[in-house]
DNA sequence: CAGCTGACAGATATTGAAATCTGTCAGCTG
DNA sequence: CAGCTGACAGATTTCAATATCTGTCAGCTG
């Protein structure tokens, strides 16, 4: 019978639940009222619109993505072929299994796709930018050469050749058997572009 | 007042313009009747249901595209590498042209997309197949390598790799500024790849 | 008086009855 | 008698009435 002050991660909390109980085509700002005991006026408070409360939590539900993936690129032990290789096979897995664990999040996150929404901007700047620091690392070892493109040009090249294996229109896909074979060949076609050969 | 006998033919063009005009949401197909003189009934004695009579007209629609870039396949006087670029760009252009020119027909191809439609499978396939046929003769020529990959593995990837630049569910981003030279990133990384070099 | 409530207006979604469409087929017609 | 028609049943769509939801705000409360 939360007694403690509504604060906005109190909100984000229980919006995560309730998405996940009813999807985002049947929850309604009341209902995360009614899981935290107060008035919907009170989350309006905390939020200026539902669409902005949608984002928020689904930005959170992103970022734990990113968190991960940003371990792979600062693992500087490692050369940069094997992490954006490891980079491109954990964001793929990591979608895959958000599109299967948390279908009403995912479900959510396509919402905000054809809302044109900023959260998504944002994540996708998120991901380009650390393809880039990847990218760069392996230009100043190197062991990549990408002629006199930009890396964050390159980055970009690399994200778009791998959109049917992250973008959430193809999620019907990635079940399908031989979807890791396809994104593997991907890979190869791109590290070979990449590799500085004898 | 057409009087001449009713052929799969003449059914086929007079779907397309009420498809055009109508579009997919709104054309029946006691329009199609209609247009032509005759009852709903003599429609079906050629196609079975109107998902036959829409996958037949699409087909019709999407073959024109296949046959132009099977030009390109066969031009057997450039290099592999121009053929590649030029087969990709020119699909590029040709799905946006259609997207821009043809909204409703477009709108009509999307629709067998969202039903896993066989003629959307062969379409791809067709496409695959021309990429195979450009990666072959870039591999007897010399001039390409793809180390133990099988070419129709290959041609996959590029296909796959390219998806942002001809999948439908992308259209919306055709007419961005700067999407040619997204393209031609992908393009110049993908060919980076192939290339046999010294 | 900071934070919350709940009544309210306008926007959006739901619902069920009516209208339209798809696909069939017995029979008509040239 | 091959090819077409049009009435029909069941499926789907439309539409308008009704219900619910979003976002605001004046005033309540601790």
């Amino acid at each position: 019978m939360a007694t403690e002050t509504l604060t906005a991660e109190r909100i984000l909390a229980a919006t995560e639940d309730v998405l996940r109980q009813y999807g985002p085509t049947k929850a309604t700002v009341v209902d995360v009222a009614r899981a935290l005991g107060v008035s919907h006026g009170s989350v309006y408070r905390h939020f200026r619109t539902k669409a902005a409360l949608r984002e928020a939590v689904t930005k959170r539900w992103l970022d734990r993505t990113t968190d991960e993936l940003l371990r792979i690129v600062e693992d500087t032990s490692a050369r940069a072929e094997d992490r954006l290789r490891r980079w491109n096979i954990h964001l793929f897995e990591a979608k895959r299994a958000k599109a299967g664990a948390d279908p009403q999040l995912f479900a959510t996150y396509e919402v905000l796709l054809r809302e044109n929404s900023a959260t998504v901007d944002e994540h996708i700047a998120d991901l380009v930018g650390q393809l880039t620091a990847i990218l760069e690392a392996g230009l100043d070892g190197g062991e990549f050469t990408l002629g006199s493109v930009e890396p964050a040009r390159g980055a970009r090249a690399v994200f778009d050749a791998t959109v049917r294996f992250h973008d959430p229109v193809y999620a019907a896909q990635w079940t399908l058997p031989g979807i890791e074979q396809d994104l593997d060949a991907v890979l190869d076609l791109l590290l070979c572009g990449l590799r500085v050969r004898g």
